[in-house]
DNA sequence: GGCATTTTGGACCGCACAGTCCAATCCACG
DNA sequence: CGTGGATTGGACTGTGCGGTCCAAAATGCC
């Protein structure tokens, strides 16, 4: 891929994001080149322009985006678990998050619907998951340096993507407040 | 819809499962009708008799049976949790037949992606999480008289979805072992 | 056995949608 | 300015797939 211009590059973004808010939307199955094409005024031949290799491709980079995107909404926080008052802001805020997201759920859509078919994708999402991982295992090591990180980190991770799916198959959102409350909870009391 | 004669309901019982397993196999996303009707020996016509308002209305039918399925491979535990040996092996069964299917998840294949669009499926969907949290409940009222039955019942369901969802995404078992097993664990010493 | 109904086969239709193509325009740089 | 590459518009194509149709075979019923 030869240089980008300033202007190509803002098309690229424009495509990507105009992308991923209707992927989050209306989920991945129900979004066609056209709908993309009409969300975001650019013609077909931009999107195979910026993305030779058609949807796929272009899937791609919105998984990454929306991978991104997980991550980032939950710093400063994430970054920083080190102590309760921080891990209960962390809580309250991917909480909030999620309430307010409702269904519309960029790592519901990544998880359980963009990366089932592509492998590459699927490497994204694994990559954001270690990412995420090792983040809260941090934490767990600077709050309880006694405790099993790596055990922690899974049973916090498994809670808060349950609740997501449970969000968006149910609309409720108790799933992960409980999950998620309980999971710090026992964290406090191991 | 008229009377069904035997050969009639055996053929239509041929598409179901046959459908539900391609599903299971490929997601709902990759398996079209010719597929179905090339894995049941069956001619479209057929579908389209069986299943009037075609695909969404057989794709109903899928979602029933996979719903029931889900709670049946949970017998005979799931309805007699009624000491903690029971709960033993409740978790070790739901584990075990996870492990055993990996990524051919009902469960998943339901919550994250058969129950997006249609509203029908949804309430399908919702039914069973209602029959399941109801069991998991009653279990919990039964050796915790004294928890919040509820709220365990949430926290319980929570991570075995958050554990089947990691499990397809990530191919990764540990999320289910570790958030049931802690779930179950925190519940013992509430 | 004979009539009605159900069941089955498979050709056919129409559309949605990913992907192609080429000509028109914009823009950087000499 | 003028030239070449980047960018854009939009008509067009091919096809995969859900859905329709009708006629033939099997089955049930009296």
């Amino acid at each position: 891929m030869r240089a980008l211009t300033p202007k190509g590059a803002a098309t690229r973004q424009r495509i990507v994001e105009g992308a991923a808010k209707l992927i989050r939307d209306h989920g991945p199955a129900n979004v066609g080149l056209d709908d993309i094409r009409a969300a975001t005024t650019t013609s077909k031949s931009q999107i195979f322009h910026y993305f030779p290799d058609g949807k796929a491709d272009m899937l791609l980079a919105v998984a990454a985006h929306e991978a991104e995107l997980v991550l980032a909404e939950q710093e400063p926080y994430l970054s920083d678990l080190t102590s309760w008052a921080q891990w209960e802001a962390w809580r309250d805020r991917v909480i909030a998050r999620y309430a307010a997201q409702r269904r519309r759920c960029p790592l519901s859509a990544l998880t359980a619907q963009l990366g089932l078919a592509d492998p590459a994708v699927e490497g994204i999402i694994t990559g954001m998951y270690a990412r995420w991982h090792r983040h809260v295992a941090d934490g767990v090591r600077s709050v309880r340096p006694d405790a099993d990180a790596e055990r922690a980190a899974t049973q916090i991770i498994g809670a808060i993507v349950g609740g997501a799916t449970m969000l968006v198959a149910t609309d409720d959102i108790r799933y992960l407040e409980i999950g998620l409350t309980e999971a710090i909870e026992s964290l406090k009391n191991a």
